[in-house]
DNA sequence: ACTTGAACCTGGCGGC
DNA sequence: TGCCGCCAGGTTCAAG
C-alpha cells in the first residue's frame, strides 16, 4: 500500500499516539512476519517504553526505551491502527501491542506481506534491510543523482526510479506521476538522460512527495490507519490508473503498459518515446479489415512495420533455416525448406506450432527492431496478428483492435478467394475479450472502408496535428 | 552475471 | 446472484 507519502503519514499518526506508551504485553498472531523471531520479541519489548517513530525509506522505525528499535515494512497492504479502549482481535491482525494503560496498537496485514524486526539503536542501520538502501530523495545532489542513472546503463528510467538502493521512497505510483511531470517516457534508457532531465526528474520527485505528504498520501483501495481518514492525493493523480482516459495536458489517451510486471502509465504525446516517434499496433482476426487501418496511417506517413512480411522473409536467414533443420528436418527436401511441408507439419500438432513461432518471433521482433532504429523521425505501424500475445505490446502507444461480424468476414475471405473455413479455423481462437480490453480504439468495421477511414478520422489525436 | 517471473497472500471488482 | 479471472501502493528469491 504505501509509499514514501503514505510512510510518512503514518509516522506522523504513530507520534501523536505512541510515545511513553509502555507495553504490557504483545499479543502475536502470526510469527511469520516477525523476522527476528517471536519469542525474542515479545520478552525484549514488554516492559519497554515507546519514545517516537521515524522513516527511513519505506521503512518504519520504532524507537523505544532500552535503545530497543523496530524495524517494521508495511509492503502492499499493512496498516497500524491504535485504539484507545477496544484491544479484541480483528480480522487480519498480526499482532497488537497491549499498553499498560489499556490502550493498544493494532498491526493488521490482510495480504500479510509485512514485516517486523527487532534491532537496537546501535545497529539497525546495518540490519540487511536498511543497510542497501539508497539516498532518501530529500537529501540526494542533482550531481549524484545524475551518475547513479549514468551508471545504471541502458536500464528504463521506470525501473530505476522503483530501485531502493538506488532512491529509497519511490514506489510504482509515484514513479509514473513523476515520469509525466517531467515528461520523460518510462522506457527511457537511464544512459540517455542528460543532466538537465535527471534534475527535472528529481525537482518533479521532491516536488510531488512533499505535495503527496501534505494531501496525507494517496488512499486507493485501501485506509489511513486513523479509523475513517483517508488520503487526499489519489485525487491530484495525472496519469496512474487512469488508462485510455485523456491526458490533462493534451486530451491524448493514456497509456497503460507493464514493466518488470508493474502496471506503468504515461502519455505518448507529452512522454514520446525515446529514439523514434509514436507506435500505434493493429491486430485483429483474419479479415477484420486491418489493413485498412494500416493503409490510412500508412497514406498519413506512418512507417509500415509488416510482421508477416518479416516472418516470410525469416526463411531465408540462414540462422532460421539452422534452427528450423534441427526441429522440421521433415520439411526439408535436397537441403531446401518446403515451406508446404512445414505447414502440414505443425498445423495439427499445437506443441510443434509452438516451437516454430519460438523460431520465427525472434527474427520478426529483431526485424521489426532494426526497422524502427532506420527512421528515428518517423511514426510507426506495427501490423501483427498475435500483437496481444507478443512482447510489441508493450512498444505501442495505441492499439487499434479491429473486427468485423463473422458474415462480414466471410464474405471478404471469398472475395480474397481464400479457403473460407480453413482460415476460420486457424483464427478460431483469436481473444475477442482481450481485444476490446486492449484497445486504446476498437473499430468494428462492419461498413466500407471509406467508413472506417471516417471513423479514424474522428479520433482527435490521431486526425488531428497532434500526431499527423 | 544478468534479467524476468514467481512467490508471498487476501479481497475487490468487472465481466459473463 | 454467483462464479471466474484479473489486479493490487513491495520486495525477495529462484529459475532461465
Amino acid at each position: 500500500m504505501p509509499e514514501l507519502p503514505e510512510v510518512e503519514t503514518i509516522v506522523g499518526y504513530l507520534n501523536d499516539v505512541l510515545p511513553g506508551k509502555r507495553i504490557k504485553d504483545i499479543r502475536i498472531f502470526r510469527e511469520k512476519n516477525i523476522l527476528s523471531g517471536a519469542p525474542s520479541f515479545q520478552k525484549e519489548l514488554i516492559g519497554e517504553s515507546f519514545l517516537n517513530v521515524t522513516r527511513r525509506a519505506k521503512f518504519l522505525i520504532f524507537h523505544l526505551t532500552d535503545d530497543k528499535v523496530v524495524i517494521a515494512h508495511l509492503r502492499m497492504e499493512g496498516k497500524y491502527y491504535f485504539e484507545e479502549k477496544d484491544s479484541s482481535q480483528k480480522k487480519h491482525d498480526i499482532l497488537i501491542y497491549d499498553f499498560m494503560d489499556g490502550s493498544c496498537l493494532h498491526y493488521n496485514d490482510v495480504r500479510t506481506f509485512g514485516t517486523l524486526e527487532l534491532s537496537n539503536e546501535k545497529d539497525y542501520l546495518k540490519t540487511p534491510s536498511l543497510s542497501s538502501l539508497g539516498k532518501e530523495p530529500f537529501l540526494i545532489s542533482p550531481e549524484e543523482f545524475f551518475s547513479l542513472l549514468q551508471k545504471k546503463g541502458k536500464h528504463p528510467i521506470k525501473q530505476a526510479l522503483l530501485d531502493q538502493s538506488l532512491i529509497v521512497g519511490i514506489g510504482n505510483i509515484y514513479a509514473s506521476e513523476i515520469l509525466f511531470a517531467s515528461q520523460v517516457n518510462p522506457r527511457t534508457p537511464c544512459k540517455d538522460i542528460p543532466f538537465e532531465k535527471s534534475d527535472l526528474i528529481l525537482k518533479e520527485t521532491k516536488r510531488i512527495l512533499f505535495e503527496a505528504i501534505s494531501q496525507g498520501g494517496s488512499t486507493i483501495r485501501s485506509y489511513h490507519p486513523k479509523e475513517g481518514i483517508s488520503g487526499k492525493m489519489q485525487n491530484e493523480l495525472q496519469v496512474y490508473g487512469q488508462a485510455n482516459k485523456p491526458c490533462p495536458r493534451c486530451k491524448t489517451p493514456i497509456r497503460r503498459i507493464f514493466m518488470n510486471g508493474r502496471s506503468t502509465f504515461y502519455c505518448p504525446l507529452c512522454q514520446k518515446q525515446p529514439g523514434h516517434g509514436i507506435i500505434i499496433g493493429v491486430t485483429g482476426p483474419i479479415a477484420s479489415g486491418k489493413s485498412t487501418v494500416t493503409s490510412y496511417l500508412s497514406e498519413k506517413g506512418f512507417v509500415d512495420l509488416d510482421s508477416d512480411r518479416y516472418a516470410h522473409e525469416s526463411y531465408e536467414d540462414k540462422d532460421v533455416k539452422k534452427e528450423l533443420k534441427a526441429h522440421f528436418p521433415g520439411a526439408f527436401s535436397r537441403g531446401h525448406l518446403d515451406r508446404k511441408k512445414l505447414l502440414s507439419i505443425i498445423s495439427k500438432d499445437e506443441k510443434k506450432t509452438l516451437i516454430l513461432n519460438s523460431i520465427i518471433h525472434p527474427y520478426v521482433y529483431k526485424r521489426t527492431e532494426e526497422e524502427i532504429k532506420k527512421h528515428p523521425e518517423k511514426n510507426f505501424v506495427i501490423d501483427m496478428p498475435l500483437l496481444l500475445a507478443s512482447p510489441f505490446l508493450d512498444r505501442c502507444d495505441f492499439i487499434i483492435g479491429v473486427n468485423a461480424p463473422l458474415e462480414v468476414r466471410k464474405e471478404r475471405l471469398k472475395e480474397r478467394g481464400v479457403d473460407i473455413e480453413k482460415a476460420l479455423k486457424l483464427n478460431s481462437s483469436f481473444p475477442i475479450k482481450e481485444l476490446k480490453k486492449a484497445a486504446t480504439i476498437y473499430l468494428e468495421t462492419t461498413g466500407s472502408k471509406e467508413e472506417s477511414r471516417k471513423i479514424l478520422d474522428s479520433y482527435a489525436f490521431l486526425a488531428g496535428n497532434k500526431i499527423l
